[in-house]
DNA sequence: GGTATTCGTGAATCATGGCTCATTCCTTGT
DNA sequence: ACAAGGAATGAGCCATGATTCACGAATACC
C-alpha cells in the first residue's frame, strides 16, 4: 500500500463531515427539514453534491445523524437540569421547564423534527427523537407522580409543550416570551397534579436558567 | 345544443365525486395522507386516474376537500356536545372529552391530518384543521377559565390530546381504552385548573357518550 | 519524479408521482 | 339511427430531487 490516510487528511475529512452536518442543521433550523436537500446542503457546505455521498451513503443517513445529534443535545440538557434539582418534584419541573425553554429557543428546528411535514424515510428517526424526549420525562415522572401512567403522562406532556410552544399555532416568539413558556409549563405541571408550582418556587426560582442559549 | 345534463347524469357525477372523496378518506384512514395518491384513489373509486381531474382540478384541492370534510365533522361533534352541557365548566369538559374520544376512535385519520409527515402543499389545509379545533376549544375555555390565555391554553390542550391519544407514542388501541382517554382528559382538565373533574361528575357521568362511533 | 490510491466533481441517470390530452365511449334529442 | 357534444380513459409527459460514476485533482510513499 502506497497511500495511507495521514492525520491531516483525517482531520480534514472529519471537519468536512461536521460541516455537512452543520449545513443540514442550519437549513433545518431556518427552513425546515424539507429544505435539507443534497444540493443545498452541499452548496452550503461548500462542496459538490456528489461529495456528500462520500460522507453519508444516503440522505436518510444524513438526516438520521442530524436528528441524533439534536436528540443527544436535548437529552443531555434535560438530564443535567434534572440532576441538579434536589427532589423528585423539582427534578420533574426542571426537566419540563428545560425542555420547554430550549424547544422554544430552537423553535423551527424542534418543530421540523417533530411536527412538520416530512417524508416517510426520515420518520423513524423523528419518532426516535420524540421517544427519547418522552423517556427523559417519564423517568422523572415516575418518582414524582405515582397516580399516573408515566409513559402516557409523559407523552401527553410532550404534546402539550410542543404544540403550545413550537407548533404553528403557538404564539410568535417575541415579547412576553417568559410568560408564554411559563403558562404552558404551568398547564403541564398542573395537569400532572403538581399544584401551584409557581408558589412553591419550583419553577420561577429554579436555578436552571430559562434563557439558556441554544446549543452549537 | 343537443346534449344537456339530465338529472340522472348529474346524480351519477355527484356520486362519483363523493366516491373519490370517500376513497381518499379511506386511504388516509388506513395508511395515512401519504397514501392518498391519484392512482390509488382512482383505483379505489373504480375509475381511471385521469378521471379524478374531471372532479378535482388538482390533488391539493382533493386533499383540501377531504380535510374540510373531516374538520366539519369534528367541529360539529364538539359543538353539539358542548351545547348540551349545562354550564361553562361542563361545556369545556364535554368539548375536550368529545374531541378526545372521537380522535381516539379515528386515530389514524386524525393523525394523518395533524401529525404525520405530509407534503407541504397540503400543509395549509392541515393547519386549518388544527386551528379549527383550537378555536372550538378556545371558545369554551374563555368563559370557563379566566386565568389563562384562551388560545394558548387551547393549543396546549390540543397538543396534549393529540400526542397522548393519536400520536405514534400513544398507547395502542385496545383494552383499557376508557382509562387511556380518561387519563389524558384528566391531565388536560387539571392543567386548565379544573380540579378533580372526576369527583365532580363532570367527566364520567357526563351525558355525552365516550364510546360514540366514528362518523361516516 | 513516479505511481498507487483516495478524494472531489457535477453532469447524467433514475424513480416517483402529479398531470395532460388525443382518443374512445356514452348521452341526448331529433 | 345519427349528429353533437360531454365523459372517461390511460399512456405518456414533466418536474423534482436523490443517486451514480467516469474522470481529473490531491495525497502518500518510494
Amino acid at each position: 500500500m502506497v497511500y495511507r490516510q495521514t492525520e491531516k487528511v483525517r482531520a480534514r475529512l472529519a471537519a468536512r463531515k461536521a460541516a455537512i452536518l452543520a449545513a443540514a442543521r442550519a437549513l433545518a433550523a431556518e427552513q425546515g427539514l424539507e429544505a435539507v436537500q443534497i444540493a443545498p446542503v452541499a452548496d452550503r457546505a461548500g462542496i459538490a453534491a456528489g461529495t456528500v455521498y462520500r460522507y453519508f451513503p444516503a440522505k436518510t443517513v444524513l438526516v438520521e445523524a442530524l436528528v441524533e445529534s439534536v436528540t443527544r443535545g436535548e437529552v443531555e440538557a434535560i438530564r443535567a437540569a434534572a440532576e441538579t434539582a434536589p427532589g423528585p418534584l423539582s427534578s420533574l419541573s426542571a426537566a419540563i421547564l428545560t425542555l420547554a425553554a430550549r424547544a422554544r429557543r430552537q423553535r423551527r428546528l424542534i418543530w421540523s423534527l417533530t411536527g412538520e411535514p416530512a417524508d416517510v424515510e426520515t420518520d423513524s428517526a423523528r419518532l426516535r427523537f420524540r421517544a427519547a424526549l418522552v423517556d427523559e420525562l417519564a423517568v422523572r415522572l415516575g418518582p414524582a407522580v405515582t397516580s399516573l401512567d408515566a409513559p402516557l403522562a409523559a407523552t401527553t406532556v410532550l404534546g402539550a409543550l410542543l404544540e403550545g410552544l413550537v407548533g404553528p399555532l403557538a404564539p410568535p416568539v417575541g415579547a412576553g416570551e417568559r410568560d408564554t413558556v411559563q403558562t404552558v409549563v404551568l398547564i403541564a405541571l398542573r395537569g400532572l397534579g403538581i399544584v401551584d408550582a409557581r408558589a412553591r418556587g419550583l419553577v420561577v426560582q429554579a436555578p436552571w436558567p430559562v434563557e439558556e442559549p441554544a446549543p452549537a
